[in-house]
DNA sequence: ATGTCACCTGGTAGGTGA
């Protein structure tokens, strides 16, 4: 079974190279964030036509979150259950026995921002609710853009970055939180390096001098961990004309 | 060295978010 997670940074944009990817990679189920769609535009159409299950949950042109699968999906969840939020974040749902859920943490701005407190919330938030999933679903995979470099090898360049949002001790403390519910980063079972990102800014030749972060991560349950035989980054894709500013991150279950 | 990209509104650019 091929799990994957793309942050698409606008799916009307991005739609040929999904179909693409689609048919190259083959995922089982793929995960997408900022599709930027409101739900009466999801090109649902052309997904199920290369023969894919969809479900989505969008917004009008922030966020957005949509859940690909080549077998049908069950008991699917929108947004973190008894957490108000207008945006839409969250889509989860059984795939294969597998319980996927995937999400788009919010980015938080910078730490003086508002945006950074709800950040922290919507993180406590997520926590508590997957205690209860992870009871219900004990084989989980969490798969998502987290906006968390959880390290400093995650980061091209710690000392300007330390602090700064997407690195901040809160952020990281709260990434390590996750881990405290029994689930493990799938790339750090296989690779130990520093120089591994899944995002890139467009600005200042970001990708072509590798300065990016690894922000984008699949963890994995106790019971699935078991299962997983790899995990990669998928970089090529983040060098296709008109590329998405996030490569997919990909993890093999046996 | 904030150098890009994508969205919106209300334009034929400017603001916002990442």
């Amino acid at each position: 079974m091929k799990i994957a997670t793309w942050n698409v940074n606008s799916l009307a944009v991005r739609l040929p190279q999904l179909l693409d990817w689609l048919a190259v990679h083959q995922p089982d189920a793929l995960c997408l964030q900022e599709t930027k769609l409101t739900d009466d535009k999801f090109p649902h159409a052309a997904i199920t036509a290369a023969g894919y299950q969809v479900q989505w949950f969008g917004q009008k042109t922030y966020n957005g979150v949509a859940l690909i699968s080549k077998s049908v999906a069950t008991d699917v969840v929108r947004n973190i259950p008894g957490h108000d939020d207008v945006q839409a974040r969250v889509i989860a749902a059984t795939v294969e026995g597998v319980r996927i859920v995937g999400v788009y943490v919010p980015n938080g701005q910078s730490v003086e921002s508002e945006k950074f407190p709800y950040k922290l919330a919507w993180l406590t938030a997520l926590r508590n609710w997957l205690e209860t999933e992870l009871a219900a679903h004990p084989q989980l995979a969490l798969l998502g853009d987290y906006n968390i470099a959880p390290e400093d090898r995650d980061v091209y360049d710690p000392v300007t970055w330390a602090g700064q949002v997407l690195c901040t001790p809160e952020e990281r403390a709260h990434f390590k939180g996750l881990l405290a519910l029994g689930l493990h980063d799938s790339f750090r079972l296989f690779e130990a390096a520093p120089k591994h990102y899944s995002w890139w800014d467009y600005r200042m030749l970001g990708f072509p001098k590798n300065k990016g972060l690894r922000i984008d991560h699949i963890l994995v349950s106790e019971a699935l961990k078991a299962r997983v035989t790899s995990c990669v980054i998928d970089r090529p894709t983040r060098k296709n004309d008109r590329p998405s500013d996030h490569a997919p991150v990909i993890a093999e279950l046996s």
